[in-house]
RNA sequence: GCCUCGAUAGCUCAGUUGGUAGAGCAGAGGAUUGAAAAUCCUCGUGUCGGUGGUUCGAUUCCGCCUCGAGGCA
């Protein structure tokens, strides 16, 4: 006898980078029995507080997010680790009649979950080191025509300067001999146990969502930011190429404290990458298939009780 | 007051040995499968400061004017 049970629901906030995202969590939080999860590349790392707007440490103590503070700025992570990190936390929460509640800007780390990601070996940092020697000796165009005769595929996919995405794909086929698209060819759909509710907020002034990046930022340097990259700096085993220091801000701030750019470009190059980095998480959102779209910024708009019908 | 150097895309500037001009940045759009706050792709008509002159033709050469930077008084 089958009986149609329906899934339980998971809500996804989902948003740019200043939109408000935080806010609407804890509000939610104060009114149902949720269990947060960061969907953030960002938020993962130990010690990169102020830059990353971090909530502080009371708010996290009061409203407890899973998937903060987890890795140390050495560390990297990556889609396939969030999705199967976040599928546990989801699990947990389940089973204890909490609603996860989903809130983030990494909308690849969303789309890993959701979606699910082609059964794929893991970067191997020791080829990636010799690519990446490689590619320094002859330039990332020679890489993507060594990878065009190994990867036909690939070659023709991938632009002779994308240079992640051509190191990946080296990688795959030097570790397996075979394409990375026969791979993806393999993937299967993924069924989810339970009802993703994909909530966008999304600001329909660009303006003022510039003027809140700026505004924010400022009050960034007012609480230390330069002082807590400092002391990453200061620990001396970080570097510009790990993924934690190329975050927005913390690249720039690096680079300041490196003499590299004044203070003032520092300043004006950390906003403008944040705007560019709110404005790519926009475009991706957008192609979401059904999300349900809510502009922040419209004083209108009452989210809190729209996202609570979603997930009644 | 005099001299010098500037004035070209939203910004910083290049250039045209005279035939109405192009980079970087910004901005817009797009891609995105183990680094994603990453990585990459596409998109450039602007009274070439104003005004007279020389010229077939001036943004380019010459004069004057305006504004800016520096120098000399």
């Amino acid at each position: 006898m089958a009986i149609k049970l329906s899934k339980p629901k998971v809500l996804f906030i989902m948003g740019p980078t200043a939109s408000g995202k935080t806010d609407l969590a804890l509000a939610l939080a104060d009114r149902q029995d949720v269990s947060l999860i960061s969907v953030d590349s960002a938020l993962i790392y130990r010690g990169m507080d102020i830059g990353t707007a971090k909530p502080d440490a009371d708010t996290l103590r009061d409203y407890p997010h899973a998937l903060i503070d987890i890795l140390d700025p050495t560390q990297t992570y990556s889609a396939a680790d969030f999705a199967a990190d976040a599928t546990l936390q989801i699990e947990e929460a389940l089973e204890l009649n909490k609603t996860p509640v989903l809130v983030g800007g990494t909308i690849l780390y969303f789309k890993a979950l959701a979606e699910g990601l082609a059964k794929l070996p893991e970067a191997d940092p020791e080829i990636r080191a010799q690519i990446e020697a490689d590619a320094f000796e002859r330039g990332w165009p020679a890489m993507h025509a060594k990878l065009a005769q190994l990867d036909p595929l690939s070659g023709a996919r991938l632009k002779p300067n994308d240079s992640q995405r051509i190191q990946r794909a080296l990688e795959i086929v030097m570790l397996t001999g075979r394409s990375i698209e026969s791979f993806w060819q393999e993937q299967a759909e993924k069924i989810l146990p339970w009802e993703p509710i994909p909530l966008a907020l999304m600001p329909a002034d660009r303006f003022e969502l510039h003027q809140r990046i700026a505004l924010r930022f400022d009050v960034m340097l007012e609480q230390g930011f330069q002082a807590e990259v400092e002391s990453l700096m200061m620990r001396g085993d970080l570097n510009l190429n790990l993924p934690s220091m190329r975050c927005v801000g913390y690249r720039q701030m690096w680079q300041h404290l490196n003499s590299e750019i004044s203070f003032e470009d520092m300043r004006d190059k950390a906003i403008v990458a944040t705007r560019q980095l709110a404005k790519r998480q926009m475009t991706w959102i957008r192609g979401w298939d059904g999300a349900i779209c809510l502009d922040p910024l419209k004083k209108s708009n009452d989210l809190l009780a729209q996202s609570l019908r979603q997930i009644q």
